[in-house]
DNA sequence: AGATTTATTTTGACGACTCAAAATAAGTTG
DNA sequence: CAACTTATTTTGAGTCGTCAAAATAAATCT
């Protein structure tokens, strides 16, 4: 019931239940992979059904579903797409790297793997997209790095930011914004778990003030070396 | 019964409506229009017709159709996509000419205005794509121009290659392998009516002998000043 | 003009993907 | 554990773009 070619809607299956099932272990209920691809319960069940039938999906019904190996071979290419095409779109056509995401989602179901691999070329083999995202390898490994994040890292140490979780457009403009793109550096100088709040100062003295919930969608890392933002 | 965000489908059927409608005056015949899409006569008529009722195409039933104002408007911005991609994928991406249509295809429907905008400025705003074919402006302009052919130019006078009309693969991969991009230079020494072939010298002093028909496919104008192939 | 060929349109059907709403299973709570 | 809440699956229907084959209009040819 599905043909052998990859139409958009099962690309887009395939890449949000690899997005979906790298934190969880296993098993992506139903759920959330309807709400990740706006859709609604009862068509995503009807679409995985299919996609289980072609066997790139396991669907324990009930319970949820995981990437058969041809399936996760597939979502790691299109999500290696993805973020080559952002990093594309940052680096060479120097756009807006909050504004990127929406575009990639397109291009990622355009670009030939011809292309992909001269993109790739372009620009010099990256590890990680503009909002600090690990970019599968060809080969189709994805290093996953577990990371503290703002609400959980040592108050007073230098950290730099290594990804921005939450990738909604919103979120993505309020940290340019406020200057924390990946690669930004900080040091949480308060943490209230009261009042649900944090505060951080950047080198050049400024502070600001999130909270907790903000501060968990944006991983770090110990800063070695300072790194100009 | 055809919605505002033009569909791949309904920017296939626009571009290629415009495409046939250059050379012959007006009314494009359906089985031109189908045949182009590879597509059955009866499905490009049912399409015409919802496109007819969207304001987008003129339909004259049983004589053909041809573009609206907005028609046209759509279509330009998708053809002016097409041809800033494969001038980026030779440009910059170093892809093989030969090759590029076929990605461009897809692409065409996948970058948004934003991102065709900033290929346009990386490329240096160019008039022409890899194969001669100018590129629409962004204000919609498309200047043709009617070139002589090798069929039909002078005999004896040097010209320069600037557009290959058949673009099918094999044609183009056979322009390519004799060296006879646009912008070549090429003297057409003889030309037999009656064998129906033609026989053309480089400047290196190569000759290469072919069909009036495959000719008539490549079209060249009077090199003022010897440009290097 | 009448008959035949050729181009176009209709008709009925299908595949991929989707929704809304009813049915059912799983999980939770008193 | 029985009642209730929540998550998932079914069911029936709709859209978009397509095809094959029958019906019809236009063009061509004696």
């Amino acid at each position: 019931m599905i043909g052998p070619m990859a139409t958009i809607a099962v690309e887009n299956y395939l890449k949000h239940v690899l997005l979906l099932s790298t934190r969880e272990p296993e098993l992506v209920p139903m759920g959330a992979l309807a709400a990740a691809l706006a859709v609604t319960p009862g068509t995503a069940t009807t679409m995985v059904k299919a996609l289980a039938e072609a066997s790139l999906l396991r669907h324990l019904p009930h319970h949820g579903v995981s990437l058969t190996p041809s399936g996760r071979r597939l979502a790691l290419n299109v999500l290696r797409k993805h973020r080559l095409v952002e990093t594309f779109l940052v680096n060479i056509l120097k756009m807006d790297w909050s504004t990127v995401h929406r575009e990639a989602e397109r291009l990622e179901h355009a670009i030939s793997d011809e292309v992909l691999d001269r993109l790739d070329e372009l620009l010099g083999h990256p590890q990680s997209d503009p909002h600090g995202d690990p970019i599968p390898s060809r080969e189709g490994e994805l290093r996953i790095q577990i990371y503290a994040t703002l609400s959980s890292c040592v108050v007073g140490t230098s950290q730099r930011i290594v990804q921005i979780t939450d990738q909604s457009e919103n979120f993505l403009r309020f940290a340019d914004q406020h200057g924390l793109p990946p690669g930004a550096v900080v040091r949480v100088t308060k943490r209230d778990h009261a009042a649900g709040v944090l505060t951080l100062r950047k080198p050049t003295g400024r502070s600001i003030t999130l909270s907790l919930n903000a501060g968990a969608q944006i991983s770090v890392e110990l800063a070695m070396s300072q790194v100009a933002s």
